[in-house]
DNA sequence: ACGTCGATCTCCT
DNA sequence: GGAGATCGACGTA
């Protein structure tokens, strides 16, 4: 049972709300955690740019037809991509995180990106890479360990940014629509345009 | 069995 | 802002 999940939310309302939920993920070399601050929403049957689109099945799919709050991992160029599964089973629709900013275990994720700073986890890739998060989490359910959404605390952006979402070329309406939220202001949203806020654009 | 193509990242200019 | 890396899944045969 989920507090989001089992709402007759919309998969907009649900992507925008996951900003500022904690993601967390435990393994040998430690716990690590971060905010979501970026989000795309990916609408299934009806949307061109959804792996799902018309309900294909394929067995990399399987999870998107499982049941809200399983976890799809999509690889691709070498990166893997941490999806949500956020409706019915059946309805294959699923937030993609795009960007968090990290809380516990910062040390562990420099070390796994060999990087410093806002690069460690401001892209779907890059998040996953310093999270530990690979193909071994698909179809697991985000409210089991080792990779799960903290139901204990949260953070609330100050304002919600909607925009289009990341590369996805020639897909007509669907390449314009608005279904990427980001909290505005926050430096590991990918590709930021304008300004970072001081407080990152959390409210207080 | 093979050709195509990404929901990306990095490095360079 | 753009090219190249790089590889597994998928479609076609």
């Amino acid at each position: 049972m989920n507090p989001w999940f089992d709402s007759k939310k919309t998969t907009e309302e649900i992507a925008q709300e996951l900003l500022g939920m904690l993601v967390v993920k435990e393994t040998d070399a430690g716990i690590v955690s971060g905010w979501i601050v970026e989000t795309e929403a990916y609408l299934g049957e009806i949307d061109q740019a959804a792996h799902s689109y018309k309900l294909k099945k394929t067995p990399r799919l399987n999870s998107m037809y499982q049941e809200a709050g399983t976890i799809y991992i999509y690889s691709m160029h070498t990166h893997h991509m941490l999806n949500l599964v956020v409706q019915a089973k059946g309805i294959p629709e699923a937030v993609l995180i795009r960007g968090i900013e990290p809380f516990e275990g910062l040390a562990i994720m420099e070390e796994r990106r060999a990087q410093t700073g806002f690069a460690v986890t401001d892209g779907p890739g890059k998040l996953t890479k310093a999270m530990g998060i690979d193909k071994s989490d698909d179809g697991s359910s985000i409210l089991v360990p080792p990779l799960i959404i903290s139901q204990k605390e949260r953070r609330y952006p100050q304002e919600v940014e909607l925009s289009k979402r990341i590369g996805i070329p020639n897909k007509g309406k669907w390449t314009e629509a608005f279904l990427r939220y980001s909290v505005k202001g926050n430096p590991y949203v990918s590709k930021l345009k304008g300004t970072i806020e001081p407080d990152y654009g959390w409210e207080k």
